[in-house]
DNA sequence: ATCCCGAGGG
DNA sequence: CCCTCTGGAT
């Protein structure tokens, strides 16, 4: 595959969106959240430990975190040293240990220990902001909030050009402006099994890659 | 802008 | 050794 021309139209960008969108949809039909959990309140805690952390990590500490605590109640009332033991091997153990005791205590005490279905709400949850919000409204409820902008996101909207920015917050605000909102959750899991298998980080496999055709990273070394 | 922080890959 | 992994709070 050689050079890719850049779309100079808004109609053309469009255009080149929704081929990206559909080889996604080709490539990754039915992904889902890849965090073990087995209801809302456990996907907030997974969500919670997943920074900076690989998924697979996660789904180890997990069974054992709520083994040992079952219920919201019980992580509400826990010695955050003993969460923080378990929770250990993920790493910011200390920060997602606060983080995880604090939102149950905080669902618990403002709202009646269900999880909020606002992401206005749910942005008042230590340890939830934008990225576990929006994983956390639209993977256990379906709940389009915003898309999901993690490492990998962020990463490939950039390579793709489908923003300029790096701050997570930016690059949300540029995706939710060119994807249709029945796409967004949809969207941040095709985007998050792409970047895990083939546009990694560090040496992108980018002659697998079911889209090469459609971007034009590889002459710009974008990170 | 800085700090939190373990585990695995190259 | 250095880089990366479904970030958030200060």
């Amino acid at each position: 595959m050689s050079k890719v021309s850049r779309p100079r139209t808004a109609a053309e960008r469009k255009e080149r969106l929704y081929r990206i969108l559909d080889a996604l949809s080709l490539r990754y039909p039915n992904v889902t959240c890849a965090l073990n959990h087995a209801d809302a309140w456990q996907l907030l805690v997974a969500t919670i430990l997943s920074a900076q952390c690989t998924d697979a990590r996660v789904n180890m500490v997990t069974p054992e975190l709520f083994r040992k605590f079952p219920t919201m109640q019980d992580l509400a009332v826990a010695d955050v040293r003993e969460v923080s033991e378990v929770i250990r091997s993920t790493g910011f153990f200390n920060n997602k240990a606060k983080s995880i005791v604090g939102a149950a205590r905080t669902i618990i005490q403002d709202f009646g220990g269900e999880i909020p279905r606002t992401i206005e709400q749910l942005l008042t949850v230590p340890g939830a902001a934008r990225k576990t919000s929006n994983v956390v409204l639209g993977t256990a409820f379906g709940i389009p909030s915003g898309v999901v902008v993690d490492t990998h996101v962020g990463r490939i909207a950039l390579r793709l050009d489908l923003t300029k920015e790096t701050n997570p917050v930016k690059v949300e605000q540029d995706l939710m402006k060119i994807l249709p909102q029945n796409r967004w959750i949809l969207f941040s899991h095709q985007l998050i099994h792409f970047g895990r298998e083939l546009c990694v980080a560090r040496k992108p496999r980018c002659g697998e890659c079911p889209i090469e055709g459609l971007c034009y990273a590889k002459d710009k070394a974008v990170l």
